[in-house]
DNA sequence: AAATAAATGTTATAGTATTACATTATCTCT
DNA sequence: AGAGATAATGTAATACTATAACATTTATTT
């Protein structure tokens, strides 16, 4: 899965495939089970590669198998979380998976204001630049998010097109 | 006001009638008004440095002239932070004080999980690290935001005294 | 003073998340 | 296989956060 694929087109059915795959695949190696309701909900999660919130994810879930209440739906989200499968993008109340689960997260977000997509990006000047303020600080960092606000490589481009430069 | 007086023990009355004083003069220059309503909401905003709920402020204005009810609240929070003199953290949902207002603004706090109190860092480094990864996305940035979380200075030491060092 | 604009009041509702307890499914051990 | 323990899900109620729509009051402009 290539990295900047959130704005881009691709094959986004096999992005989500091969998602839910190595999901089941790090719960079994993490001794955790990824339960059908789990894994629909992960599914539902990777229907795109935009934030989607909890109670959209409930009504998706209307007709399944399982009771379509918040409380099911939060603690699988919880879940998720807990395991490194999906991240929670605060500014939205929206969540989103992880592109690199099992591996190291940044919880670095780049989120177009048009599209509405977010792509995840894996960046170590952002790391070590907070991890070099908290040390100035004396703070003892445990986690971090950055949500970065704008406008993707194709929203701008539309925007040029219909709106004079500034 | 010294940068880090979140973390730290200072004359926070001194600190609270300043922001105040800085707000009413931004909002001169600025040719907007600081009415009563926005004065005491703003007060309370900086009774303290840690991050305060809307509904919170809520409860307090309860008694006061003005009405108790959730849009009082939240249009003067739209007001105050349209004029940059507050800011959102967005994985509390609370509201708290800008320590820079007028000045660019980072958007960068450490915010300590075990005295919930959050300092506000203007910090170049950040900026320059998410300028430096958007730009390798050809993602424009318009506004970010980052949430540190873990310990801070007292807290840290306080943690140090009662618990097995990892 | 009248007209206009800005701010606040009021009522209702939408959206997000958690608590507490009951039931069902799965796992562990014998 | 069966009993007991644990994990997962079901269910009902409630708490918390935020906005929409319209009325009234206050301040500004002419
Ligand atoms: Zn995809
Ligand atoms: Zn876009
Ligand atoms: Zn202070
Ligand atoms: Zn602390």
């Amino acid at each position: 899965m290539k990295v900047d694929s959130a704005f881009s087109h691709h094959n986004h059915h096999q992005c989500q495939t091969s998602a839910v795959e190595q999901a089941r695949q790090l719960c079994e190696k993490n001794g955790v089970r990824f339960t059908k309701l789990r894994e629909q909900l992960f599914t539902l999660i990777w229907q795109s590669h935009k934030p989607v919130t909890a109670y959209k994810l409930l009504d998706q879930i209307k007709g399944s198998d399982f009771s379509a209440t918040p409380p099911t739906v939060y603690r699988t989200l919880d879940f998720l979380l807990d395991q490194g499968l999906i991240h929670r993008i605060n500014s939205l109340n929206a969540f989103i998976g992880c592109c690199q689960p099992g591996k190291r997260h940044t919880g670095t977000f780049m989120i177009c204001e048009q599209c509405d997509h977010a792509l995840e990006v894996d960046n170590t000047n952002i790391l070590n630049a907070i991890q070099k303020v908290s040390h100035q600080h004396n703070f003892q960092v445990k986690n971090y998010i950055t949500e970065i606000y704008g406008f993707c490589p194709q929203c701008q481009s539309e925007k040029d097109n219909s709106e004079v430069q500034s």
